[in-house]
RNA sequence: GCCGCGGUAGUAUAGCCUGGCCUAGUAUGCGGGCCUGUCAAGCCCGUGACCCGGGUUCAAAUCCCGGCCGCGGCGCCA
């Protein structure tokens, strides 16, 4: 804890507290340092966060920060009151300011700075800074996410989250071009969707109610109700206690589906069309080439001749051959073989990204469709990038009949799934689609070592705050 | 859920194996002071910690047990 008289220092640091007595904020710090040529000699307001502050004596070196950057307001002896420039020399990190004065060039890393006049104080902080913004990815990531508020003011771990937002703003752009419609279903459901997977209960009114872990039968209910093709972004959940730096309890789903397909290679060209659409923003994007530059992350390897396709039967061929991992037939990938999968990708077609088809039917949900002529394998495929599953996707079956065996198949009582079936009962035309986790896709481009970073509040079995 | 490792000032760490020399070291932050161009500024002074509960022992940060939490692996998944 903090002693006595850090806090009783603090608590005097309210009073004298100025009003601010203009709110608005004019221009972002990158605008004034890409703006010096307009705005060099005029008076300018710069608002942020106190991220540093030097005081060589007689000389004052604030660094402020926003959103978009630093820069550096210097106060020279003089250029305010006596009383003014001491109180300068004594501000707290992380204050919350707004500095005046004239932009000028100077001989910092921006090769801009404020020559400045004037400090408006918003916000103080009233207690010691449990983490400190600037060097807070020397902490534990516990310890981050404990106090995210300022550890997300970190511009490393700030632009993970403007990314994240690019990829939502791009599979949103992608799939409204191809004539998609984006659509909200309902997170609170009935039922769980896919047998097995463990659900969070609520109560509702009284009654079990579950918080949806996939949006999977709504979407296909769109798709036969006549939407077609439908997208939907939202949170699903997921109440398994996992301890690993891929998994979350809670996390952003990006699911498509779509009507009238032939195939599942239908599918599959759509979601290749969307991390293509990825790939382009994250190249176009001034701001995403800063982030991706900063997480050197290098870049999103996608084959011109298009992203490999490989069939499980021959995935564990290979695996076996190439690198002597044995998995029984039928069986799915377990994570060293999708891990060894990348690699193999990497090195055979210069790939981030490889599709593993054909999934053996034992393991894969009862709604997948099979194939014609092998019954033991489906249209299933899964999509992985750098090595792990980010997509998960596959025809389904729409024959109202074939689904009810299958049901029947899995050791599943149709009854249960009644209201599924129904949607299949007036008219539904072949179709398909996959489910992409948001978070694993930012984790992987970023190549992040924990999906926790990726997810601004994460929840795992463990932590539900803040 | 199972398995392994861990928990020391606000933060990050040293010390733990081989109990006593720990009045618990270091860096940074925080508080005070010096310094006219710093840019992870520097220098001086100060502040502040052994996760919780039980046990072993003359003596526990150190050894043992339980709990909670953290990190990671597995299963399962996106």
């Amino acid at each position: 804890m903090f002693s006595p008289r850090e806090k009783e220092t603090f608590k005097g640091a309210q009073k004298g507290l100025e009003r601010c007595s203009q709110m608005y904020k004019k221009y972002f710090i990158a605008d004034l340092v890409n703006g010096l040529d307009r705005l060099e000699g005029s008076t300018v307001r710069v608002c942020g966060w106190l991220h540093n502050l030097r005081d060589v004596g007689r000389i004052k070196f604030l660094v402020v920060r926003d959103r978009t950057g630093t820069i550096q307001a210097v106060f020279k002896r003089g250029c305010c009151g006596e009383e003014e420039f001491r109180r300068i020399g004594k501000l707290r990190l992380e204050t919350v300011l707004c500095v005046e004065g004239v932009l000028a060039r100077g001989r910092t890393r921006e090769g801009v700075e404020v020559k400045g006049e004037r400090v408006e104080i918003l916000s103080e902080p009233v207690e010691p800074l449990p983490l400190e913004p600037a060097t807070s990815l020397e902490a534990g990531l516990a310890t981050r996410l404990n106090y995210r508020w300022l550890d997300t003011r970190n511009p490393w771990v700030n632009g993970i989250f403007r990314f994240e937002a690019l990829v939502a703003k791009a599979f949103r752009d992608y799939f409204r071009e191809r004539g998609f419609v984006e659509i909200f279903t309902s997170k609170i459901v009935a039922a769980g969707t896919e047998s097995g997977a463990e659900v969070f209960p609520v109560i509702y009114f009284g009654r079990e109610a579950y918080l949806a872990q996939s949006p999977q039968f709504y979407k296909q209910m769109a798709v036969i109700g006549g939407f077609e093709r439908v997208f939907e972004i939202g949170p699903v959940f997921r109440a398994e206690p996992h301890h690993t730096t891929r998994h979350l309890t809670e996390y952003h789903s990006l699911d498509i589906e779509m009507g009238f397909i032939e195939g599942p290679e239908d599918v599959m060209a759509e979601v290749e069309g969307f991390f293509r659409k990825i790939k382009e923003y994250a190249e176009k994007d001034p701001d995403a080439r800063a982030v991706l530059e900063q997480h050197g992350a290098g870049e999103i390897r996608i084959p011109r001749t298009g992203i490999p396709r490989l069939s499980i039967r021959d995935a564990y061929k290979i695996l076996e051959e190439e690198y002597g991992k044995h998995l029984p037939w039928g069986e799915d990938l377990d994570s060293e073989a999708e891990r060894l999968l990348g690699e193999y990708a990497s090195k055979t077609f210069d790939s981030d990204f490889i599709f593993i088809t054909e999934y053996p039917w034992n393991a894969r949900p009862f709604y997948t469709m099979r194939l014609e002529d092998e019954p033991d394998w489906t249209t299933g495929f899964d999509l992985l990038y750098r090595g792990l599953e980010v997509v998960t996707g596959s025809q389904r079956e729409h024959r109202y009949e074939v689904l009810v065996s299958n049901l029947h198949d899995k050791g599943l009582n149709p009854e249960s799934f009644k209201f599924y079936l129904d949607f299949f009962k007036h008219g539904a035309p072949p179709h398909g689609g996959a489910g992409m986790g948001l978070e694993r896709i930012v984790m992987q481009t970023l190549r992040l070592n924990n999906i926790r970073e990726a997810r601004l509040l994460p929840r795992d079995p463990e932590r539900l705050l803040p």
